[in-house]
RNA sequence: GCGGAUGUGGCGUAAUUGGUAGCCGCGCUAGACUUAGGAUCUAGUGUCGAGAGACGUGGGGGUUCGAGUCCCUUCAUCCGUACCA
């Protein structure tokens, strides 16, 4: 064997894991850089090709940067609670940590078996008491605090409940849920348990009675991210609305700068625009309308103000507070049905049929706060009970989901911006002239707005008002396996535990389920109560709580009294770059800005923003091979001969197709039923079918990187996860094409061998071209990484790896140059290069090599000459020549004339150093 | 519906600022060495055409001396989202 990778990349993880080769220091004369992966769930099959593909990338980066001179932190760590571990769990009765430490192990294994430079001496495990006394202690931090709109950021409660003492909270300008206002006298004649009520309504994190997605199947409530299309998205069981006493982050008190603050950070478009979408700011007015007869309001809001004089009808969510108020006693039976059948239609059936129109008239009236004319008051199920007011004033002519209502229902409307036809369709655009509309008549739709936002303000009916879609974030979940809430119960009122009482371990239970009468798993616990006696919260808390600030504890993933040291943080700051998948955009990516931006504000930590630059790696598609049964027979067509039977394709599992040609042995192996199959085969050969689809073990197209590294090694596998495509495209796997790849390490090696495979390198100082092809590798090399394009670095080590090979070249100062600026990529290979070259150390932390461009001038340029832009032969001139020399030398080439056509060209273009282009 | 992304050989892809379309691989074809090859090496490989050459970056149009790249329009595929007033 001529490269004995196996032996050699052995070697190397041994060493890097003996001498800690890659651990980072806190201090340091280098400039830091902090590099991060999404940390991975550990499940129970193992990774699959799919997994590294983010890991070899940011692992080639942070190598990189060492080699540029930077300190680079670059962790891994484990998102250890989670759904699956338990449902295991509830199946076997096996605990939950034994098969999470069981998967860790596993993962650990393969991750190792890949070359990753991580400083292990950081891990952290979101399940492990010492990580989680972090997530608890913020969680507690959390519900200490309240957000001041004043000074726009987080403040202790403390200091609330000292104002509420002093001057009650007319002045207190909060996010809160809180409507009444009370005095300072007030304040202090309530009781302990009304005081404790209010504080909620302010509190960052507080229980309260919410609308929740409730998974009977799972037996827990789910955040909105963990859903859709109306069932979970681990699991897809179906979620029903259901009212229950919740823990809540309020997320929403942050909406505005979690909104602004995407503009200044390096993620991708499509990802800021999926959160944009997600916080849903939306700009508009709170308008109130008076109700016939009825002394309370109906608040609605609006985005389109201008339109008010086209109010046709007001349509309120069916769960509104005051429909039962407001309902006429002849429309009470109708109204009263009504919201029967939709609370039973569930969020599927309303998202199935989404163009069912359906509502009811109330029998009450608004009044127009300009005509005074008397509005029609309905219910209808399109409105949503947790947007804005839950009401809208509806304008047919200008909205499609009135216009749709209102022609169902046969209501009358009036057109009032013009520029459509509105006896087509409702006309939406914001352009037009407002008619109809008594003092705005005239005005632009802009102008409008502004002048009737003014007038509501004047009147007292309006204001200005910024709406967001964003809801506060549902932080209970009735699981065992997660963080404990550090929260017990004195009188119903919950409180936090001392920060002394940190953590506050999970407990053991006789059964991972809830109890008969309901109560989630920790119901069960022994003893599930403080000191004193008082019981202990008994839901915990969801997944996105241990990921939402873990990148601070790999700053300092030791310390056992702070959740980061103030060095630490100030040293390490936030996340330079941060590679995970797409899929976190709404849920995780949302939450851990808001930890940070809340941690922020404490003056705990010292930048605003985690993630200062975010890349989504594409997902690694499955390529599946299928067979074809001829049908009621146990016979097998090849691909090409199946059109002349009638058959059925069966999936078949990749691993024992090569170049989709079916190993027939190991196919009647792989199944009994299919030990005596019999094969119509072409050329000899069993072809199969491809089709690209998920990477699924359903569909038997899953690869595992462990058979990769044993029979190719962690290089080439390195090197072809990379070298399938742009790492941030989606493409599917082919086993087929890492054979490329290996031939290049083999042939890199050769580079530094002799025939015999004796280490052979000469001292002689290298000509022309060997600096051109290494020069020109540095540069490309460089730029690459810069903007992560990993997979045009590879074919330009295979590009140099040829022309080295042609050039015969075995000269020391061109080849430990090379094994330098490959060793992000190859790393194994790299180090044993670097040792043969007799060099002592890592090559991790060598320099990376200056980039000469002198060695790049040539003295000729071979021009491309076109003629109107068709290329039709090349001219070599000297570099220097001048453009009219280059002109005049073009036109005495004694091969023009054959292009000219006997004509005179109209012009003769050239582009210094690049192209010569004549118009005829 | 809305938002985002992507369309280039048989396949994965390349062409960073408008300047030689198809780099680098896979696969395929032929050959060398070999007892043998899933080893190694050499040559070829966008399509049509014997050739000269013509045509070619999803389709149509435009700007330009010159367009895969810029503009307009249209089609297809994938992902996200879902009555957000």
């Amino acid at each position: 064997m001529e490269y004995n990778f196996i032996e050699i990349e052995k070697k190397w993880q041994k060493y890097w894991s003996d001498n800690k080769t890659f651990k980072a220091e806190n201090l340091s004369e280098k400039p830091k850089y902090f590099v991060l992966d999404m940390f991975p769930y550990p499940s129970g099959a193992g990774l699959h090709v799919g997994h590294p593909l983010g890991y070899i990338a940011s692992d080639i980066y942070s190598r990189y940067k060492r080699l540029k001179g930077f300190n680079v932190l670059h962790p891994m760590g484990y998102d250890a609670y989670g759904l699956p571990a338990e449902q295991y769990a509830i199946q076997t009765g096996q605990h939950p940590a034994i098969t999470t430490e069981k998967n860790i192990a596993r993962y650990r294994e393969q991750l190792d078996k890949i070359g990753f430079s991580f400083d292990w001496d950081r891990e952290v495990r979101t399940s492990d008491p010492n990580y989680y006394k972090w997530t608890q202690w913020v969680f507690i931090q959390l519900f200490n605090s309240w957000y001041d709109k004043k000074s726009d950021k987080a403040a202790p409660i403390s200091q609330l409940i000292e104002t509420f003492k002093s001057e009650g909270n007319s002045n207190i300008e909060a996010a809160t849920s809180q409507i009444d206002i009370f005095s300072a006298n007030d304040w202090n004649s309530f009781s302990e348990k009304e005081q404790q009520m209010i504080l909620m309504n302010y509190r960052l994190t507080y229980l309260a009675d919410s609308m929740v997605n409730w998974c009977p199947e799972l037996g827990t409530v789910l955040a909105n991210d963990e859903v859709t299309d109306g069932v979970s998205v681990r699991g897809g069981f179906p979620v029903e609305r259901k009212s229950m006493k919740q823990w809540s982050l309020r997320i929403t008190a942050y909406a505005e700068r979690l909104f602004a603050g995407l503009d200044g950070l390096d993620w991708t478009d499509s990802i800021k625009e999926i959160q944009r979408n997600w916080i849903g700011k939306s700009e508009g007015a709170l308008v109130s309308f008076k109700i016939k007869g009825n002394e309370n309001p109906l608040d609605v809001f609006t985005t389109r103000p201008d339109t008010i004089f086209g109010v046709s009808y007001m349509a309120m969510a069916p769960e509104h507070e005051l429909v039962s108020q407001i309902t006429s006693s002849e429309k009470k039976t109708a109204v009263e049905k009504y919201i029967i059948e939709s609370k039973n239609r569930s969020d599927r059936e309303r998202m199935a049929d989404v163009k069912r129109i359906s509502g009811e008239f109330t029998g009450a009236y608004a009044i127009h706060p300009f005509t005074g004319k008397e509005i029609e008051i309905w219910i209808a199920d399109y409105v949503l009970a947790g947007y804005g007011t839950g009401a809208v004033m509806a304008v047919p002519a200008h909205d499609s989901r009135d216009y749709a209502f209102a022609n169902h229902f046969k209501i009358p409307f009036v057109e009032v911006i013009s520029g459509g036809d509105i006896s087509v369709e409702a006309y939406e655009a914001k352009d037009g002239i407002v008619i109809n509309s008594d003092f705005i008549n005239g005005m632009k739709v802009k102008d409008a707005m502004k002048t009737i936002i003014n007038k509501f303000v004047e009147s007292g009916i309006g204001e200005r008002r910024i709406n967001y879609r964003l809801r506060d974030a549902i932080f209970s979940r009735q699981r065992y396996w997660g963080e404990p809430f550090p929260i017990y119960y004195k009188d119903g009122i919950p409180y936090p535990l001392p920060e002394s009482e940190l953590p506050l371990e999970l407990p053991e239970v006789d059964k991972y389920l809830p109890t008969e009468s309901g109560e989630p798993p920790l119901a069960r616990a022994k003893n599930w109560e403080t000191k004193e006696g008082y019981p202990l919260e008994c839901n915990t808390m969801p997944g996105f709580a241990g990921s939402s600030a873990y990148y601070y504890r790999y700053m300092d993933s030791k310390n056992p009294n702070e959740l980061v040291s103030k060095e630490a943080n100030q040293y390490w700051e936030n996340v330079d770059l941060y590679i995970g998948g797409a899929e976190h955009a709404t849920g995780h990516l949302i939450y851990s800005r808001f930890w940070n931006k809340f941690l922020f504000d404490l003056g705990l930590v010292c930048k605003e923003e985690p993630y200062k630059k975010l890349i989504n790696q594409g997902m690694i598609q499955g390529r599946s091979n299928f067979v074809y049964r001829v049908k009621d027979s146990n016979k097998f067509v090849s691909f090409n001969l199946k059109k002349d039977f009638e058959t059925t394709s069966m999936h078949v599992d990749v691993n024992i197709v090569d170049n989709d040609e079916l190993n027939i042995e190991e196919f009647k192996k792989w199944r009994p039923d299919l030990a005596d199959a019999e094969f119509i085969l072409e050329d000899g050969k069993y072809i199969c079918g491809v089709e690209v689809e998920k990477m699924s073990k359903s569909l038997h197209n899953v690869v595992n990187p462990d058979i990769l590294v044993e029979r190719y090694g962690a290089d080439t596998l390195r090197l072809y996860e990379m070298f399938l495509g742009p790492l941030e495209q989606a493409k599917p796997w082919d086993t087929n094409g890492i054979e490329g790849v290996f031939r290049f390490i083999k042939k890199l090696w050769r580079l530094y061998h002799d025939k015999e495979n004796n280490f052979l390198i000469s001292d002689e100082e290298p000509n022309r071209k060997e600096l051109k092809a290494l020069h020109k590798t540095i540069k490309k090399i460089q730029e690459d990484i810069d903007r992560f394009s990993f997979n045009t670095s590879v074919s330009t080590f295979m590009i140099c790896v040829n022309e080295l090979t042609d050039l015969k070249c075995n000269k020391r100062s061109i080849l430990q140059d090379l094994a330098i600026i490959i060793s992000p990529y190859a790393p194994h290979i790299s180090e044993e290069l670097w040792s043969l070259l007799g060099n002592k150390g890592s090559v991790g932390f060598a320099k990376f090599p200056e980039f000469i461009p002198s060695y790049l001038e040539e003295e000729n340029i071979s021009y491309p000459v076109s003629f109107n832009g068709k290329m039709r032969f090349k001219l070599e001139l000297p570099a220097e020549m001048q453009v009219p020399q280059i002109e005049k030398a073009v036109m005495e080439f004694e091969d023009i004339d054959k292009w000219l056509e006997g004509k005179q060209p109209k012009k003769i273009i050239v582009v210094h150093k690049k192209i010569i282009n004549i118009v005829l």
